[in-house]
DNA sequence: ACAGCAATTGTTATCGGTATCTTGATACCG
DNA sequence: CGGTATCAAGATACCGATAACAATTGCTGT
């Protein structure tokens, strides 16, 4: 029972050997002809490219990986909890992950995709680089996976003690951003909500910080770790409750600013005649949402991309450097 | 400077041989030791993996995989276009792409995700299991995988021609199942939004009108393509400015669903009161919707592990089944 | 006519593991 | 005490590709 399926994978091809005494000359003709090397006579490479188009011949990746001592295969791992994480559920490390896999894919490399756990389950080793997603991966993850030795690229907030090449979107900037748009509007006691515990909203936080403080302004910090509309609702409703003024709010993520836009209105008070929201990520749905959602736009595609150029570099053994990348303010009806 | 790169890679680690040499024993036995085989002296083994830890040992999986022909690796196929494609900027990819990784890594395989185009790039033919996801997966795509007769598993909905293991959640359930409420609720001019030419949706409107044709009810199919709040909005003012009387809408994806109850509160008519609505896929967005929408939930997790776990039952040589997972409706507000 | 060179193809060794078959040593049995 | 069972470890032969070097052929130039 267990035969069958087995053998068919096992051994249901061709080998080049086999293939060499069909057409009537050595395997490493061969593997020249469906190389497309210059070493073979073209007619010959053409006859045999056809019989092993004819013949279904398949190549063996694991002996080519072995004798070449490359894998053609970069390891992307994730943080992806089965429990409510917050990444699992985004949709943004996926398109992360479509920018990865397009350039990769155009490179000739393929994708190896693990989570933590599954890390350490050998077929990481075989890889000739690693991505590293996951706003966990600069703590206690990044030094498990340096030993491999590998070329190794990590996305997130890049830190001066870090060694190695950290590719992320501009998250200072994108509180910058926030900040000038605040003061453009003439407002003075701007609010700032989300985990701050995160590198990545760390960041913004102190870019929101500094570029207010140009205009002596300091924010309130409303701290929620939670990422939902629930959230928002809750930090506004906070701050209203104990009696806090505030006519602009910053959300480090669109969810939150929406339940903070939401109870904002319950409370009675105008988006955005009273109160300016802007939120991040611009998710699609943000711009359908009621009133339109200002956010900051991050290119995570290109993100993905710019992660992928730079392992490869650094596998060609080119040297690679840390990279942010500019974020936008969309600005739309909050 | 190209050296320094690879070389790192391709000769930095020791061989089974060099620690055999080492330890003073052959490198058999140094592969029992390591794979913790029963044909070596327990202190042997100690000895060996105490040193193979002390020199940082690492394995060289492409050997083994060429050895034992197997690699311990299922590819994911998904459809993933750059554009403007649904399936990518989607959660939901990413959540079965959860399941099916948890329950691979489990059993000790690793995931290969792949694009469709990238799909040819050689890696997969390494694979011992294939996964497709993606709607489009049934038509042309299926037959170009179907030939590298690999154990094979594919997401989506089960058509009667196809000769592979299907496995999808029951979407025409999933129909049957709001039907069923509407009907409970007196509704008798009910509307589907959504885009057959997608075989999952055009299960879930089978479903829909099979189950109301039990009383009698034909539905009113608003075809519309893109999977959007817009759209949804844009569904309902037609329905409107064609003067078409409804009292319940399935939207087939709630982002629609969303749409579609807004444009009904804009014109001025009452949801539930005056037009019931039921959504699809439950996003968690959907709970702190105004009014808190009622959806019908997948569960995706699930999905991904029983994906894992057929494949993997094929690739043992066990026989697996098309299967379809039940889903259950969530009446919120609306 | 023969060295010299280019174009093709072949021979051999090797990548780093593991299966199979043997061998050597010790223990156990009648 | 001879013979066999048991355990531990080694020798050898692969898995299927490719690199390095070698060999063959035909053609060129002087």
């Amino acid at each position: 029972m267990s035969k069958k399926g087995a053998r068919r994978h096992a051994s249901g091809g061709l080998t080049m050997a086999d293939l060499a005494k069909l057409a009537g000359v050595s395997k490493i003709t061969v593997s020249r002809a469906l190389g497309n090397s210059p070493l073979v006579n073209p007619q010959t490479r053409e006859r045999i490219q056809a019989l092993a188009h004819e013949r279904d011949y398949k190549f063996n990746i694991s002996a080519r990986n072995l004798r070449l001592r490359r894998s053609h295969t970069v390891a992307v791992i994730v943080e992806m909890k089965p429990s409510t994480d917050r990444t699992m559920f985004d949709p943004y490390p996926l398109v992360l992950l479509g920018g990865i896999s397009q350039e990769l894919t155009a490179a000739g490399y393929s994708v190896l995709l693990t989570t933590r756990q599954g890390a350490s389950a050998a077929a990481v080793q075989a890889a000739d680089g690693l991505i590293l997603l996951g706003q966990g991966a600069h703590q206690d993850a990044v030094r498990r996976f340096d030993k491999l030795n590998l070329p190794m690229v990590v996305w997130g907030a890049p830190s001066a003690s870090d060694a190695h090449v950290v590719v992320g979107s501009d998250n200072r900037l994108g509180g910058a951003v926030v900040a000038r748009h605040f003061i453009a509007l003439g407002r003075g006691r701007p609010v700032f909500i989300g985990n701050p515990s995160h590198p990545e909203i760390f960041e913004r936080l102190n870019g929101f910080i500094d570029a207010l403080a140009v205009r002596g302004i300091k924010p309130l910090l409303m701290r929620r770790d939670e990422f939902t509309v629930d959230s928002g609702m809750d930090a506004v409703r906070s701050l209203h409750q104990r009696k806090v003024g505030f006519d602009a709010i910053f959300a480090c993520n669109d969810l939150l600013a929406m339940g903070a836009i939401r109870a904002t209105l319950d409370l009675g008070r105008s988006v955005p005649a009273d109160v300016s929201v802007v939120g991040y990520d611009d998710m699609p749905l943000g711009a359908s949402f009621l009133p339109p959602l200002s956010s900051v736009r991050q290119d995570w595609q290109e993100g993905g991309m710019l992660l992928a150029r730079k392992v490869l570099a650094l596998i060609e053994g080119e040297p690679a450097s840390p990279e942010s990348l500019p974020v936008s303010l969309i600005v739309r009806a909050t």
